[in-house]
DNA sequence: AAAGATAGTGATTGGCCACTAACTTAGATT
DNA sequence: AATCTAAGTTAGTGGCCAATCACTATCTTT
């Protein structure tokens, strides 16, 4: 039961992505992550300066974590097989939607904290999403264009799974002749 | 001041719309909305059953104006030119970032309604995001690839407008040489 | 075994917020 | 001018929630 401040920090950071997933920033309470970590709600002030940092350093791990699968399924390979591999993962990747999720949540939390005043999380936003481009890129081959569309696709496939839209539902069509065109998406 | 009960609901969804954009559903006060309306917060009630309702019709005008935008700049045009037509507007469209921010926080909102269990705002918003893409497609001239193409790059459009990267940066490097590729993006 | 440090809890608080109920004002109709 | 109706307000309530404070339990070191 009893464990390390490090080791903590980091079932909250999981139990976090899971509960901000779902509601959001706003929407959840730090009870509830401390609920699910197992450990009183005033402790996650101990662990974290606030709610704030939680979102942040759950935000960052999201991220981290698609390239984690990225790296892993298009290790070796170049080019197209990459691009394809990749693609592949990131719809298995979306099929638990917790990632998925915690992607949507954080776009939106970088605007209205933008519309704030503060943009920190913006800034570190941005940067993390810069580097997943330029590591994917570079795996790819170093087509920007290629890129471009690879995450163009992986954004409508955000969207249709946020909206809930069943993988046989007709909106999926435009995915499935794909491979022709060279964008590696299926 | 004084006004029929249509046009304070009205009034009411444009307030919503601009609130909801920047707070989420969670993160907005049916104060602020009112306050944006000029009317006092109760009376929200008597307008709406209550601040889901509100969303709800805030959210379902954001998908029609998105159409709305769509029609106006493609009228008499078809396929490829439709298409570059459409996209451009909605280059336009993102720029004053309501309407694009409302979109994200439908698409999160409908993911958390469903976890929740009621999927009553997400039947609605796919019901609404189909019928756009339908009328896309109609207007470009059918071709389901060149329509899912196209709200592929407008779905990364909404991220990158939303993670806060100004158009100059070289993240956006990828859309210049689109036309080349026949997506009528840029 | 004592002492110091680190992990963790219970109780509380001040503030916000969706929604209700009861009342008031303005405009049209007779 | 009186009346009816629809627009709008003031005051209030119960519930939730981030953060703080003061405290306890467990491990480690000497």
């Amino acid at each position: 039961m009893r464990m390390s401040a490090e080791e903590r920090r980091e079932s909250v950071i999981r139990a976090a992505m899971i509960e901000f997933a779902r509601g959001g920033y706003r929407g959840t309470s730090t009870e509830a992550i401390a609920r699910r970590v197992g450990v009183s709600q005033p402790y996650l002030f101990r662990l974290f300066p606030g709610k704030q940092a939680i979102f942040t350093a759950a935000a960052e791990r999201c991220i981290e974590e698609t390239w984690r699968v990225f790296d892993e399924a298009s290790e070796g390979l170049t080019g197209e097989a990459a691009a394809e591999a990749m693609s592949e993962a990131y719809m298995g990747l979306v099929e638990d939607r917790e990632q998925l999720m915690m992607q949507m949540q954080l776009y939106v939390s970088v605007f209205a904290s933008r519309v704030a005043g503060e943009d920190e999380i913006g800034e570190a936003a941005r940067q993390s999403w810069e580097r997943l481009f330029e590591r994917v890129r570079e795996r790819i081959g170093g087509d920007v264009n290629g890129t471009t569309e690879f995450f163009a696709y992986g954004m409508l496939i955000n969207t249709l799974v946020a909206l809930g839209f069943p993988r046989e539902h007709r909106i999926w069509d435009g995915f499935d002749k794909h491979g022709e065109q060279g964008d590696g998406v299926e």
